[in-house]
DNA sequence: AATGAATGAGAATTCATTCAT
DNA sequence: TATGAATGAATTCTCATTCAT
């Protein structure tokens, strides 16, 4: 009964699946991963229980698409910020640093953060994090080999050095926030990151 | 009272939290934390489900008790060998990522890394991790502070440069494992590292 | 049972929900009311253990329920002895005091009295003692303030003269069961109540 | 270890009985009768779990014993008020009920109404409660054989009478603490027992 | 497609009782 | 006598999943 409006009259099977995995996500932001039952979701997405099992096979399957979901929002983003036009390797490298720093800042990326940070929910955010580096990984190699072959950075293994500066970034979230602020943490690990893939230019942007 | 095993109150206090600890350990490896529960683990530990709770007051309690564990195994053996006499920084700084590199590598320590990597574990993996971050910081920032003293590192924030250096370190495990096997990649952290932090001296050791 | 039965969703919401209430009553019985569990109580039913708990919160919630049931039974059929028409303030003391003392004797109304007197089940019994009590008082100060008005009664507080009734109803149960019967001890019960409240007539009925 | 002190040097059995009645006592007041666990009263003892199961076999035997000596308690004290010299029935009947609404009253009986009142601990109440009535229905007796003898009462059952008479003073606890106060309850409860035995003297005292 | 009542295995936790010392 | 670590059956409650409608 009741079907639920929407702006074509009737909800597509795209929508409903859409409208599930925001579910998810509030619901996992709300209590946690293991906290948020079935049911939390399916009341959150005011549908009913058995609507769940014919969009996703288990809630195993849901805690997935939540987990991809974000990695694709934040791919595209620190992706887009790295590929700007008119940049070579050493600007990309910090440009795509200073998109990984503001992930999270933008509200819509809150719930993100939250997931991330709450011990609770950390099986999503190692499954996240992993991807999110995995997805991250060929462009950082790209600018690393970029980078070599235009001189900038010394020779190196691209893949290592990228997993290398990546566990760098990866620390961001958790130094920023101390007294000095976010821009000069950025700094510092510009400094360090282009030192680390022996960049020869002037440090000092 | 000690001494003297027999079928009853045998062991002493200490060993059955330890006997449980380790049954725990096991436990969790063989089916995930969450997928663990109290009755496998006080099979695997061979004691009544009563006596789990005259040791611990709940799941959680024995979970914490098996990071905590782990983390002082995994941040003593780090820290004797950042500790080994007559090194510098930049000694001290290889031999402790050595040490991180080879965590896991001992029979003994294989369970640690089987739950490192099992996603389902994740939620200890990472309150295990943050510890043993915590616990190697300040470590790691006496070393960056040795060395910029010494004049072997430019002049840095030593906090920040920590994070990063562990950052880096904590993406090993992500990379040895490849072709080109754990020396290699230990090296090219070496030269990462050492570079980013401005080492200014010979870098082929 | 209903309407077409089937093997799903067979009964509706009211029913089921009466016949946990109903099971449960029997499994008080039968065990007292600590004595059973959600267990029992489901099985009695024939229904699964999680159906039990999609009708009430807890296993409180339902002996909460089995009381009031029997409160609700044995305050209607009291007061609709105490209300029968054309009775004056006398005459309606009699029967409401007739009605209490039959309480037990239906067939249908065994089990309340087995529950009462199970020194196990006593939680309950006061529980619903005190409903009942609750229940009664305004009738029972109807009745006095009616026959004080009529001159019946000696001039009194009504509230007082009603606890002091229903105490002394309350013990019937107890002397109830004597060699002499029911019939003697309704009688000598009318006599001290009647006198107690002054009444002035003649009082052999 | 720790052989607790005592008056003569050791602690005499019957004593460690009575103060494992006494902590018995002060944990069912403080966690109802089932919420207090063999545990808690052999903390609240001071003695060790094994030293409960030499003075009682079951919890269930301490209960009745903490039941027993709280009714012989206030079983003493009414009985003693009912046996003044001097008095007469109608005098004795006063001075019981005074006793009883007075009972709860002194500091060292305040667990005894606290038990009495928590839901919880209701099934003990009962148990208590009977035995109380059951304790006192002889000395009652006597008193309203004593007043039909001696012509102040009419001609009754003894028994039943001493049944209804408890049963109004059963009643007291729960209205005395209405604005009137307690002296002006007594006063009604006086006059509605002794008008309902026959009582044919002048009623105010 | 959608529903939601029903399922039932399984989880964590409690606690009266025992018994070797 | 006294101890208290150990026991383990029993209890309440959860929740992912199913399926008749």
């Amino acid at each position: 009964m009741a079907a639920r409006p929407s702006s074509r009259g009737r909800t597509r099977s795209a929508d409903r699946r859409a409208d599930l995995v925001e579910a998810a996500l509030a619901s996992f932001v709300a209590k946690g991963v293991n906290g948020a039952s079935v049911d939390d979701i399916v009341a959150a997405a005011g549908v009913a229980k058995g609507t769940f099992y014919l969009y996703f096979g288990s809630k195993d399957e849901i805690v997935n698409a939540v987990a991809e979901r974000m990695v694709a929002r934040v791919g595209d983003e620190v992706e887009a910020a790295a590929g700007a036009a008119g940049l070579d390797a050493v600007g990309r490298l910090r440009s795509l640093g200073a998109a990984i720093a503001a992930v999270g800042g933008a509200p819509h990326e809150q719930n993100l953060i939250d997931i991330f940070h709450r011990p609770e929910n950390l099986a999503v955010h190692d499954r996240m994090a992993d991807q999110v580096i995995v997805r991250l990984a060929p462009t950082l190699e790209r600018i690393v080999a970029e980078g070599v072959a235009a001189g900038a950075f010394l020779p190196q293994d691209p893949p290592l050095a990228a997993a290398f500066v990546l566990g760098c970034f990866s620390r961001l979230h958790d130094v920023v926030g101390r007294p000095q602020d976010a821009a000069g943490v950025l700094e510092a690990l510009d400094d360090f990151v282009l030192r680390g893939l022996g960049y020869t230019g002037e440090i000092e942007a």
